[in-house]
DNA sequence: ATTATCTATAGATCTATAGATAATGC
DNA sequence: ATTATCTATAGATCTATAGATAATGC
């Protein structure tokens, strides 16, 4: 009965609302919809989820946010101490994991939950997306390695880039993965400008 | 009977719906909402857009585009012909938009919409948003001015990094926009790592 | 006994239509 | 006559609740 030892139904439940509210955002998507993608009657949602559609909203969205921060932290760790590693690995884990779009999330889906759902949600977003890469600029910019823009900033432009990533991705005649991950950190670094060598 | 000549009360609706369907998305927005700000009966929508909510959505999209298309071209042609000024231009034609959320608009709520809709809509953010942006990028290129990356990946990203702008700008303690605008054109064209000079 | 489903349905909400009303401008 | 609203309401859709059913595991 701990946080983590869920039933297989139930699990099953969330990775459909994953995709489905993700995808079309949490207002566009009816709770006969999971149900039918799931294989199963609307009301049995209820059994798994007794408050209904916000319950079901806000567990399927702090287990996304827990899974990236997890994500993101061992990217983080595992890479060379250097932003560039960092970005790299960073970069890696959001291009392989499905699309997010979290300032959607934020701002169209949140803002229509109750008001407390709304708040604890937006901690959950700020400790495990915000805090971990804001944390990543600020070490760099502490060992001198990188310009001292407002990490804040930073950390939002950054997040908002892998929010587009996906966008790019998709089209036809895009650019392979590496190379768009390539071109992403080359921007990041060094800009547009050419450097002089 | 021209485009243009559009009644006050019909600029009115469109008005309202711009401000609701962009902060809440296009299923959370009930026509009953729009109505209430606009301060007649829901039923009253119905004399201006008798098609309903759908061609609502797309009047008021298709608006706000073209909108931007101007925006963004009368930017771009005042601005000096070197990509920083033309870049200063555009962002702050951005900054002193309301948010758009663009992202969100082509992801959640165009493929809600009929799929002859969903297309035209998708045509005409290609030439208003995409097409003026991607093309100051592909300019600067050929004249030599920066980095030869993927075109339409600095245009998703730069569009990106536009629709984070609000975002950041928001929240307590944010600098003010004046400095964000400079930091996120030191970004896109020095990169984060420090010039040797 | 617990887990996971089902059927049936109440009640609320939402979109859209039909037809009436009132004001303005020929 | 045209423009812009209104009231009333049908029909569809959506969330949530009540209570029945079936399988598994003591």
């Amino acid at each position: 009965m701990d946080e983590q030892e869920k039933s297989a139904p139930k699990q099953r439940v969330l990775d459909v609302a994953e995709q489905l509210f993700i995808q079309r955002g949490y207002a566009a998507v009816k709770l006969h919809d999971i149900a039918q993608a799931v294989g199963v009657r609307q009301a049995s949602l209820y059994y798994h989820f007794p408050e209904g559609k916000e319950q079901l909203f806000v567990a399927m969205a702090t287990r996304v946010f827990r899974r990236h921060q997890i994500g993101i932290q061992m990217a983080i760790e595992q890479a060379k101490p250097t932003l560039a590693a960092q970005l790299q690995a960073v970069i890696e884990w959001f291009a392989e994991q499905p699309p997010l779009h979290l300032l959607g999330m934020i701002h169209a889906d949140m803002p229509a939950l109750s008001a407390g759902h709304a708040a604890a949600l937006y901690q959950v977003v700020y400790q495990s997306m915000f805090a971990p890469v804001r944390q990543m600029f600020s070490a760099a910019q502490a060992r001198n390695e990188i310009r001292m823009l407002h990490p804040d900033l930073l950390t939002g432009s950054f997040l908002s880039l892998m929010d587009g990533f996906h966008y790019g991705q998709s089209r036809p005649g895009a650019p392979p993965k590496a190379v768009i991950i390539d071109e992403i950190i080359t921007l990041l670094l060094d800009g547009l400008h050419p450097r002089p060598n």
